[in-house]
DNA sequence: GAGGACCGCGCC
DNA sequence: AAAGGGCGCGGTCCTC
C-alpha cells in the first residue's frame, strides 16, 4: 500500500490490534514516517509459538496456505530480495491465518496463558523494531579516542594497528617464534610446546596461571586483537550512523524464546566499549537490570515457598545464606547454577544435591524437565512455548544421528541438560518479555511527539534494558520500570510473592552502570 | 574464491 | 571417567 503510514496513523487513536505476517517487515517504514503502534500480532512469530505449543490443536493452524505459514523466516531488514523469491509467502492471506490463530488458542484448554504469550511476543516484536529504529546513542569521538589509546591509530585495511602489532612482537620474543601468528591455534601451541607448556587448548582460561614470560602479553594480546576485531573501526563503520548505533535484534530467535540478534554484536557488547554509549545532551540513560532473573523465575513457576521467602530481597543468593540453607553466598550461587545448567560433578555437583534438600519443588522442577528431555518428551515454558523435538533432525538427516547405544544416551542427556534449562530460560524469557511490553507503553505515555522525543527503550538483553530519557524524567522512567517488573510477575506468577528486584543506575554513560 | 567447520572470545 | 544452558562474531584452516 503506496500510503500505509497514513492510513495507520489515521485509524491508531482507536487502539487496533495490527495483524500483519512479519512485524521487522512493515513496522520500521511506518516508525521512518512517524507512526508508532501500542499493539499488534506478529503472526509470522506467532504462528511459529502455536505450532510447537504443546496445550495447541495443530490441526486447527492447519488450512490454506497454512504450509507457507510453517516456512516463513524472518524478514531480514534492507533485503527486499527476500520477498521476492516466493510470490505467494508475499501476498498471504493474514485474515485466514489470524482466524485459525485465534480458534487454535481458544480451543486450547492454556487459553489464557497462551494468549498472553502471544501478545507478549509481538509486543516484544515491536519494541525491536523501536529499539532498532532508534539506537543506542553512540559517541563515536570516544570510541576513537578508546580504540587509538589501547591499539594507536586506525591500521590501513587489512593489517594489524600498530599497538596491536608491538604486543605481537612482545609474545614473538619470548617465545622465540619470529614468524608466529597469534591468531594461528596451530602455530600457537607449537609454540607453546617447545616453550615446554603441554597444553590442550589455546584459550585464555587454560593459559592464565602459567608460568612463562610470554603468557602475560599473550593475554594481553588476545585481548586487544578481540576488541579490534570484533568492536574496532570496521565495526563503527558498519554499525554506527549518525551517533546511533543500531544492532537488528530478532524477536523469539533462540528456540528458549530469548532474542536473537543478526548484526551488530547485540549479544555481547562487551564492557569494553560501554563508555561510547553516552546519553545525548540534555538526556540519561536508565540501565535496569533484574538481580538472578532465572532463579527467581524458578522459585515463581515451581511455587517453592522456600525459595521465594529466600528469593524476598535484593539478593536471592545471600537470602539463601540466610536462610541457613547453605554457608556462603558463592555456594549457593554455584547450587542453583548448577541445577539449571545440569551440572552433576564437582564442587557445583555436590551444591546441588545439599539444596534439593532445601528446596524441594525448585529443584524438583528443572530435575523432572531433565529426566523427560531424556525420555524424548518435548517439555514446555511457563506460559506454553514448547521446546524443540529430540529427533525431528534425525528424520530429516539419518546421517546426524548417534550410531551407537553410547552416542544416543549422550546425545540424550544432553537434550535433556538441554530441556531442564529450557523451561527456565524460557520462562524467564517470558516474565522479560512482559516486562518490556509493559515497559513501552508506559515510557510512551511519559512524554509527547514522536517516539525519539520521548523517554523510549534503546537496548534489551535477556535480563536488562537500556532507557534513552529526557534528564528531567528520569526519575519517572525508574519508577515505571519497576511498575513495569510488578505487572510481569501479576502476570506469569498471579498472586505467588515472588520478587524481581530491580538494580537501576541514572547515568551518562552505560560504562557508569557497571554491575554490582 | 566461496563456503563451512571449528575454535576462542564476548554477553546473559 | 566424565558428564553446565543459550546466543553472535571473526579468524584460521580445510574442502570444493
Amino acid at each position: 500500500m503506496a500510503d500505509l503510514p497514513a492510513y495507520v496513523r489515521e485509524r491508531e487513536p482507536d487502539a487496533p490490534r495490527w495483524v500483519w505476517d512479519d512485524t521487522a517487515r512493515w513496522y520500521p517504514p511506518l516508525l521512518a514516517a512517524g507512526v508508532r503502534v501500542e499493539r499488534c500480532q506478529d503472526l509470522r512469530l506467532t504462528h511459529h509459538l502455536l505450532t510447537g505449543a504443546p496445550a495447541v490443536d495443530a490441526t486447527l493452524l492447519a488450512g490454506e496456505q497454512s504450509e507457507h505459514w510453517d516456512r516463513l523466516g524472518p524478514t531480514v531488514p534492507g533485503d527486499p530480495a527476500l520477498f521476492s523469491a516466493d510470490d505467494t509467502a508475499e501476498h498471504l492471506r493474514a485474515d485466514l491465518e489470524d482466524a485459525r490463530q485465534l480458534a487454535a488458542v481458544a480451543a486450547s484448554p492454556e487459553a489464557g496463558r497462551l494468549g498472553l504469550l502471544l501478545a507478549a511476543e509481538s509486543s516484544g516484536a515491536l519494541a525491536a523494531a523501536e529499539m532498532t529504529y532508534a539506537g543506542v546513542p553512540w559517541r563515536v569521538d570516544l570510541h576513537e579516542r578508546l580504540l587509538t589509546e589501547l591499539l594507536g591509530p586506525r591500521p590501513l585495511r587489512g593489517t594489524r594497528p600498530t599497538g596491536l602489532e608491538a604486543v605481537a612482537v612482545e609474545v614473538r620474543e619470548a617465545f622465540h617464534a619470529p614468524g608466529l601468528n597469534p591468531d594461528s591455534r596451530p602455530e600457537l601451541l607449537a609454540a607453546l610446546r617447545r616453550a615446554g607448556l603441554e597444553v590442550a587448548d589455546t584459550r585464555a582460561s587454560t593459559l592464565r596461571g602459567l608460568e612463562h614470560d610470554g603468557i602475560e602479553p599473550l593475554l594481553r594480546y588476545k585481548q586487544l586483537s578481540h576488541l579490534f576485531s570484533t568492536f574496532g573501526w570496521a565495526w563503527m563503520d558498519q554499525w554506527v550512523r549518525d551517533g546511533r548505533f543500531r544492532p537488528s535484534y530478532q524477536p523469539a530467535g533462540s528456540t528458549t524464546g530469548r532474542w536473537a540478534s543478526n548484526g551488530g554484536g547485540a549479544l555481547s557488547f562487551p564492557a569494553q566499549v560501554r563508555p561510547a554509549a553516552v546519553a545525548d545532551d540534555g538526556w540519561l540513560l536508565v540501565v535496569a537490570d533484574v538481580a538472578q532473573l532465572e532463579p527467581r523465575t524458578l522459585a515463581g513457576m515451581s511455587g517453592d515457598r522456600a525459595l521465594a521467602r529466600s528469593a524476598r530481597g535484593a539478593d536471592l543468593y545471600q537470602g539463601m545464606v540466610d536462610d541457613g540453607a547453605v554457608a556462603t553466598r558463592a555456594d549457593a550461587k554455584l547450587g542453583l547454577i548448577g541445577a539449571m545448567y545440569g551440572a552433576t560433578t564437582g564442587e557445583s555437583g555436590r551444591m546441588v544435591a545439599g539444596l534439593t534438600r532445601r528446596y524441594p519443588a525448585a529443584f524438583g522442577l528443572v530435575e523432572e524437565a531433565a529426566r523427560a528431555g531424556e525420555r524424548g518428551e518435548v517439555v514446555r515454558t511457563l506460559l506454553g512455548r514448547g521446546s524443540p523435538r529430540l529427533v525431528a533432525d534425525w528424520d530429516r538427516d539419518p546421517d546426524e544421528a548417534p550410531a551407537d547405544r553410547d552416542g544416543q544416551d549422550r546425545y540424550r542427556r544432553a537434550y535433556g541438560r538441554f530441556t531442564r534449562n529450557f523451561v527456565v530460560q524460557g520462562t524467564g524469557a517470558e516474565w522479560a518479555l512482559c516486562w518490556i511490553a509493559d515497559l513501552r507503553n508506559r515510557l510512551w505515555r511519559l512524554g509527547t511527539g514522536p517516539l525519539d522525543a520521548r523517554p523510549h527503550l534503546v537496548f534489551f538483553l535477556h535480563d536488562e534494558v537500556v532507557v534513552h530519557t529526557p534528564a528531567d524524567l528520569a526519575d519517572a522512567v525508574v519508577t515505571e520500570l519497576e511498575a513495569a517488573a510488578a505487572t510481569a510477575s501479576r502476570l506469569l506468577f498471579r498472586t505467588l510473592p515472588i520478587d524481581f528486584p530491580l538494580s537501576t543506575a541514572v547515568v551518562r554513560s552505560y560504562a557508569e552502570a557497571a554491575k554490582a
